[in-house]
DNA sequence: ATGGGTAGCGCG
DNA sequence: AAAGCGCGCTACCCAT
């Protein structure tokens, strides 16, 4: 395909354009940016020290923090005044920050032809101005002609600040979410690894972010080819959905493109924290970890290790693996219980708990190693995030997780301590996750969905009978295994039927219910058989699977997302046994994800009519942010739309799903 | 200095 | 015989 290009200078090419596009039912787009800001601001509103210009000798003797614009001493080699704010530079990348990026040109293609329209590159050319371009190409993206791009909904949102946030409406064809969805084992999803394998086109995609600094001829040589290679993309390989065989899929990328449409707003709203308390926060557990820290170190001594590097200036480093492990193996001598997957002794924290009958540092070790976890991923790994505003937008993300789940980053919120520890609150930073002044925070969340799942696929009798007759399924199973009646369950026995339920139904071993629930393995054993004599549906189900991924190489969910697992077929046990594993889960998992997006869907759908967003989504589980007047109106609706989730014209499932639905000001108190 | 691999750990 | 899957992030460690 030969697609005749052109570089738009003048306001009467840019009119010529817009005429042609608006002739188009659908047309590719790409946008190139430039940061325009400098790194998050990291003080609080009010801490921020007067810059002092020049003002007194002092400024010979200070140097400015890049990232917070305080005047910190010269200290060798510090480009930072403080941790924070290195962290800040590290993880910052105002570029690819859509809602403050500057737009310097944005390129469009379409049947036979390709567009260029420069707007700020530095180049000293005539160029248009980015607000008269986005003036001119209103009618074309507020229209309901198709938007395709690569990973469109970055350049989406890039655009919506020119139009006061607004973000141009579908429908939209993302050719990255396309071709994850027909294939999502690709080694690499860049444009240029795609356009190399579907159209055998072979172009380099090195230039990236550089192209601002670049030449301008090379600039815009580049992005235009990124909106031309979309383009051919999309055409090459959409085509595939409409054949009669696909319709499955064809309906999946409908979704997608929906759930695509709810991650923009939600990333615009971004979740509300409390800013305040994160700063006061940090320095309280910094010195509560230093502390314990400084405690172990007088326990441990110096150490007749042979690497003096670690001992000579500040002992014991208890983020090292290698160093711990080698004083308590070595030179406190313990029984070393647990090994890694690479062979060496391990010092994770089961390994450790099981030596705190012997001796009193591995105990210490679990408490410093909490607080650290805590400070260092939660709290200082958040607050480069936090926007001036006091919301963090992290990136929900689409393509990443082969069951169709969504994954999150740049911070990730979906792995925020939930559970209690033994020492202290770990559920700290989810009370940081406030309802802002007015607000409340709705948390639903499915009710076992997995297993839910399981019993439909399964169909195993009991299964579907304790969800159908809506009862407590742990009890029953524990009522099964030990075949007692349901009300002399204690509560330790059905703790372990709860393990064993997560556990079995998805081939694990009863290993891990040992290691859970900590009872001897040959209890353990037993329980795993009694397990599935209760449930012999699961077995004979997970054989069915296994057998039909060998023999078509895939596995699907009830909305046939397919999960391609060529290893099942593999000579290598190891390999081949993870790849029934997942053949298994993936029915299982990738279904509860194909739920969780369709209610995503009707849920932001619902809360349009009303003073509410969706703030996070964990998997199973909604964060939604509603005016304190609404909530009892909107409570149900959220409930309705969770729950009546269908396959076609009838319930997904063939038992009931549930959802729990509670309220709160902040997401700890919520549960 | 920067990148990849490993260990470990948070969540569903 | 032995067996959970799916993510992302921090820190360390060694190589380039």
């Amino acid at each position: 395909m030969n697609l005749a290009t052109k570089t738009i200078r003048s306001v009467d090419d840019l009119k010529d354009v817009v005429a042609t596009y608006e002739r188009f039912g659908e047309f590719a787009l790409d946008v190139e940016t430039r940061a325009s800001r400098k790194v998050r601001m990291l003080t609080l509103p009010g801490d921020i020290p007067p810059a002092t210009k020049g003002t007194s000798r002092a400024a010979t003797r200070t140097v400015v923090c890049p990232s917070c614009g305080r005047e910190f001493p010269p200290r060798h080699g510090r480009k930072w005044c403080d941790d924070l704010c290195r962290l800040a530079a590290e993880k910052d990348k105002p570029a690819l920050d859509a809602r403050t990026n500057a737009v310097w040109s944005i390129s469009l293609a379409g049947p036979g032809r390709a567009d260029v329209i420069p707007c700020g590159h530095p180049d000293p050319r005539q160029q248009l101005e980015v607000d008269d371009v986005f003036a001119a190409l209103e009618p074309l993206l507020f229209s309901d002609r198709r938007k395709i791009g690569q990973n469109v909904s970055f350049d989406l949102l890039s655009i919506a600040k020119y139009y006061d946030g607004a973000i141009p409406p579908p429908p939209y064809g993302d050719t990255l979410t396309l071709i994850f969805l027909l294939n999502e084992n690709l080694p690499s999803y860049k444009l240029g690894a795609l356009s190399k394998r579907y159209l055998g086109l072979a172009y380099a995609d090195k230039l990236g972010e550089h192209a601002y600094t670049t030449f301008f001829e090379k600039a815009v040589r580049y992005s235009l080819v990124d909106a031309k290679m979309a383009w051919m993309l999309w055409w090459k390989i959409h085509p595939k959905l409409t054949k009669a065989t696909a319709r499955k899929l064809a309906d999946l990328f409908d979704l997608e493109m929906q759930v695509m449409h709810v991650l923009m707003n939600m990333r615009q709203a971004g979740a509300f924290v409390d800013l305040e308390e994160f700063h006061h926060i940090r320095p309280e557990l910094e010195r509560q970890f230093t502390e314990k820290l400084a405690e172990i170190r007088e326990m441990v001594g110096a150490c007749k290790c042979e690497r003096p590097r670690w001992v000579e200036r500040d002992g014991i480093n208890l983020n090292s693996t290698a160093q711990l492990a080698h004083y308590l193996y070595d030179e406190a001598k313990l029984r070393c219980e647990f090994l890694t997957e690479g062979g060496a002794r391990s010092t994770s924290a089961q390994a450790l708990k099981g030596l705190t009958k012997r001796h009193p540092v591995p105990g210490m070790v679990l408490e410093f190693k909490d607080l650290q976890k805590l400070q260092s991923t939660y709290i200082s790994g958040y607050i480069p995030h936090i926007d001036e505003d006091s919301r963090i937008r992290a990136s929900l993300n689409q393509t990443r997780a082969k069951t169709g789940r969504l994954s999150c980053s740049d911070p990730n919120l979906q792995n925020i301590p939930a559970r209690h520890k033994e020492t202290f609150e770990a559920t700290m930073v989810r009370r940081l996750f406030r309802a802002p002044p007015g607000k409340k925070l709705i948390v639903a969340d499915y009710s076992q969905i997995e297993l839910r799942i399981l019993a439909h696929q399964t169909k195993d009798r009991l299964l579907v009978y304790a969800y159908t007759h809506n009862l407590d399924l742990h009890a029953q199973t524990a009522s099964l295994i030990w075949r007692i009646p349901q009300d002399q369950v204690t509560g330790e026995q059905r703790a372990i039927a709860k393990n064993s339920n997560f556990n079995f139904a998805f081939e694990g071993g009863p290993g891990r219910v040992e290691a859970m629930s900590g009872i001897p393995i040959r209890e353990a054993e037993e329980v795993y058989s009694a397990w599935h004599r209760a449930y012999p549906g699961v077995k004979k189900w997970g054989k069915t699977v296994k057998r039909f991924c060998w023999e078509h190489g895939y596995v699907e969910t009830l909305y046939g997302r397919k999960r391609r697992l060529p290893e099942i077929t593999s000579d290598d046990w190891k390999e081949r046994s993870y790849a029934e594993r997942q053949a298994v889960n993936h029915p299982i998992q990738g279904t509860a994800a194909d739920i969780a997006k369709i209610a995503i869907v009707e849920v932001h759908k619902t809360l349009q009519d009303f003073d509410a967003a969706l703030v996070l989504q964990v998997h199973d589980e909604f964060v939604i942010e509603v005016a304190e007047r609404q909530v009892d109106e909107v409570l149900p609706l959220v409930r309705t739309a969770m729950e009546d989730i269908r396959l076609g014209t009838r319930p997904v499932l063939d038992v009931p799903l549930e959802v729990n639905i509670s309220v709160g000001n902040n997401w700890a108190e919520c549960k």
